[in-house]
DNA sequence: CATGAATGAGCATTCATTCAT
DNA sequence: CATGAATGAATGCTCATTCAT
């Protein structure tokens, strides 16, 4: 792949679009071509395939989204405080980027054969999340739970939560209210479904 | 669809592994026909197209899920250990069959184009968790809290969780042990990560 | 081929048109079950293929056709009337069955391929006028001309009339009023387009 | 359809003779490939599938005939003459390229759908004879007659005429003297059937 | 006799990809 | 550097036909 100018990658939103619309192998070169208003051919200097086409620009968000989260989790507050400012901020990278977030649901299958983009996910998602799990059982603001059944289960209530207002607001942006979202899926992790009476 | 006569219905079991292993598109109707040792043409004799065999094999799937969900929550016990039941019945027929799982996750987003399906995945996962929701705040022993969110919450949960050990245990059946996995997802999600003290 | 019962011929009827909308190779067994209500497997037990059923369905229009033009000339008229009479009866067969006399003309091509059809052509079209231009050379009421020449230039001007008028009638029958056109046409060719003058 | 090249069209040459031995349907591309040795891929990069492949061929060939129909009727002759002058100009254009003119007959019932070409079929064929029995009737050496009814008369019998010829000549370029079959269709058309004593 | 079930053989068409310029 | 032109490789799907019952 080379070097992608800035114009390139101008020129490569929307294509995020396309593919979240009709899948991976829906999306053909020549779509990408109408979008984005490259030549096929110049696709092909640029990137080696239309895989990485798609491995572009799910990178460019994960690693975006990496350090918002990394960024979130960064401060003086309490780990269960941290924990909601990452749900957050999240949330808040799917809102923005609807398209590339639903196409990286969409293709969760294809993941295994690309480990670039699997780590990338573990950056930005599950990484964060089982280090503020640990620094909350270490400052006893939060229980000490499996780390894997954690992260997963904190992984699925994000990325479904999100998904979900992604598809009902279909091609807005912000495609919902991150904060509001965050706050919403953070009382049910934090506090359960068990009434405390 | 013409209807499937019962050794049709057996032959297509397999067929859901291509589809898992390669996704739609990549899946021909020539590796079905390796699978399956049913000729393509007869296969287009019986379903309509590709696609057709996909639903096809979802619905079964959904619709078997669906009746034991609702056997799962048609006891006298609490809601609350009801939904404990139901995430174990979901789970349990995830570890069952693996594949059509991990097919179902990887068409999320062709689900729009299929109604069918959307309509049996409500019906296998939310609209039971909805009523369990339902009456847990009526019996007390749940807390009241946003339907909609908890149902996409515990949904992500479950399928996230399930997928998560799915991919782990590649190809074995049952793929994991759904009561210990229900086990440590019912007691996050009833709990949450809060520390009491 | 098997004798077709009565019933049988009855349930073909229908079959012409379809051939005529869709042409020979456009025209599916499935498509001829439809409109005749004969079960496909049905079809191949009374005629050998799609082909035997075209080359029945011409073979009866134009053995009644070719009945219809030896009454036609079999009178006491002169060459000349009788010419007009055969004309007459040729364009009252197109007229009254205009599907089957399209898919003649449509099929044109094929006929190399199909000898009892272009035998049936002759006894219909061709041999009837080279008997009345013999005769009418004899009777002196038709100049002598060449046989060749003129059964093409007949057999065009016949067929390619009675086409022209059946595609603006368009699945009416009769498709047009063969008397008038025939008066027509017979004007033409006996007295031809120079002027007496 | 892209524009072809000369290159492209010269390779073209030869497709007309498959479409006319083997009708429409029967042609594959795979065929056309064999005789033109363009890559069916190819093919689809000008042509947008295989009817436009026909349809590219008989727009040549029409407008190639009616540019050579034009021009016979372009000269100070009275109408009579240069009505036979077109007759020839049309029979030459049938005998130098018999394939195109065997497919146009033979596809003369997919023509409705073709309008480009039925239009073609119009400016070469229909259009200069009727203009010609106008300027007959007006400088008095042709009768006046009903242009329809004469017009069809005509093109069967050139039609016709020419394809009978063809048939018996298959694969001989020039299929025919067009020159001696005009002056015997002519010596009919124009002086009739009818003895003159 | 008649037919429902099944299938072998084909074919139009698509598309990712290459490469000369 | 960028791209228009060209194509090899694949595949979903159709349909005439068969045959056991």
């Amino acid at each position: 792949m080379r070097p992608i100018s800035d114009d390139m990658r101008t020129s490569m939103r929307g294509a995020a679009a396309v593919f979240a619309e009709r899948g991976f192998d829906g999306t053909t070169m020549e779509a990408l071509r109408e979008v984005t208003g490259v030549p096929t051919s110049t696709l092909y200097y640029y990137f080696e395939g239309k895989e990485q086409v798609l491995t572009f620009l799910l990178e460019d968000w994960l690693d975006r989204t990496a350090a918002a989260a990394a960024e979130a989790i960064a401060t003086e507050r309490t780990a269960k405080e941290r924990l909601g400012d990452l749900v957050a901020a999240q949330l808040t990278a799917m809102a923005n980027d609807p398209a590339t977030c639903q196409v990286l649901l969409a293709e969760l299958g294809r993941i295994d054969r690309l480990p670039h983009i699997a780590e990338a996910v573990q950056s930005a998602f599950h990484r964060p999340v089982a280090k503020l799990l640990a620094d909350g059982a270490a400052d006893r603001h939060l229980r000490s739970v499996d780390v894997d059944v954690a992260t997963s289960v904190l992984y699925g209530a994000v990325i479904i939560s999100g998904l979900h207002h992604i598809i009902d607001a279909r091609d807005e942006v912000p495609a919902f209210d991150a904060t509001e979202v965050a706050a919403s899926v953070m009382d049910l992790v934090l506090h359960g479904l068990e009434s405390e009476e």
